[in-house]
DNA sequence: ATTGAAGCCTGTCCGC
DNA sequence: TGCGGACAGGCTTCAA
């Protein structure tokens, strides 16, 4: 579900939420969702910590506390909202994880899939063992720069598309993002990544950076389920240019926009626009 | 060391 | 209306 836009959208809205709040109580309803840790340990480490901010890196979701860091990863469908305790944003059935917080209010955790995850490590080296130390750079204010997307485009056999969405390459790109990234770029998804030009490298930073920090004015993108903390819908699905839009008209050549598994994700793109 | 495919889960949509 | 199958915004693990 949820990209860097999404989760920086839940992020802000947590952050308001419930900085310097204290969770007081913890409830678990699905154990597997408690990864890399055991589940009594982590409800012990979380119960009486106070919430110093709420952030994120890409799409991680992270809680700082005084000595730890909670990371929730949203995965598909996995989303965050604040309430009274009696009170279900989203459907309760979904309702895997809540927090009793020092308003009376209710931190809650939902997800239908069960895909996403939560953890929580020691804030001293909590990079190296959530494995976020192997994250490349999100690709905002200028960033990566040119040398550092070049080196790992130079010797790369895999599709450019699998490329833009490999997490440790460019952290934060997800599916709907890395169909409209390479559209803005006019490259073709299928090409292999070693085959980019100069040129291309510098257009495929220029169209991440341009098309994430719009996306994150506008809150995000939301179609199928997503809705950013309480329920909030974000704007960005009315730019979409190609993500959707089979069969449809390229906005710029006119000619049919093609949908097709590339890299084993739904892949929608221009044949005419991107070579 | 890379790369691709399967697996994790449930809900929704589409065609018969 | 009911059923089966395809598909969904992500990541990890396993196999080649």
């Amino acid at each position: 579900m949820p990209e860097l836009p999404e989760v920086r959208t839940v992020a802000v809205f947590l952050n308001n939420k419930v900085a310097n709040l204290s969770i007081l109580n913890t409830e678990c309803f699905f154990e597997k969702m408690i990864w890399r840790n055991e589940v009594n340990e982590f409800k012990k480490e979380v119960s009486n910590q106070k919430i110093l901010r709420v952030l994120n890196y890409g799409k991680y979701l992270m809680f700082e506390f005084k000595d730890w860091m909670m990371i929730s990863h949203l995965r598909m469908e996995g989303k965050w909202s604040v309430s009274p305790k009696e009170i279900d944003i989203y459907n309760k059935n979904h309702l895997r994880l809540q927090f009793e917080l020092s308003n009376g209010e209710y931190l809650k955790y939902y997800d239908s899939r069960k895909f996403g995850t939560i953890e929580i490590w020691e804030k001293d080296d909590y990079l190296e063992l959530s494995g976020m130390n192997k994250l490349g750079p999100e690709p905002l204010n200028s960033k990566p720069s040119f040398k550092y997307l070049k080196d790992k485009a130079t010797n790369s056999n895999s599709l450019i598309k699998a490329f833009v969405l490999d997490q440790s390459v460019l952290c934060g790109i997800g599916n709907i993002y890395a169909n409209e990234i390479l559209f803005a770029a006019n490259i073709h998804p299928e090409r292999i990544t070693k085959s980019l030009t100069d040129k291309e490298i510098i257009k495929i930073i220029k169209a991440s950076n341009k098309i994430l920090e719009r996306a994150i004015a506008l809150k995000g993108t939301s179609i199928h389920s997503y809705k950013s903390g309480n329920g909030e819908v974000g704007q960005f699905q009315h730019e979409l240019k190609v993500h959707l839009r089979r069969d449809e008209e390229c906005f710029v050549c006119g000619s049919k926009i093609v949908k097709k598994q590339v890299a084993g994700r739904g892949t929608y793109f221009c044949k005419i626009c991107q070579h």
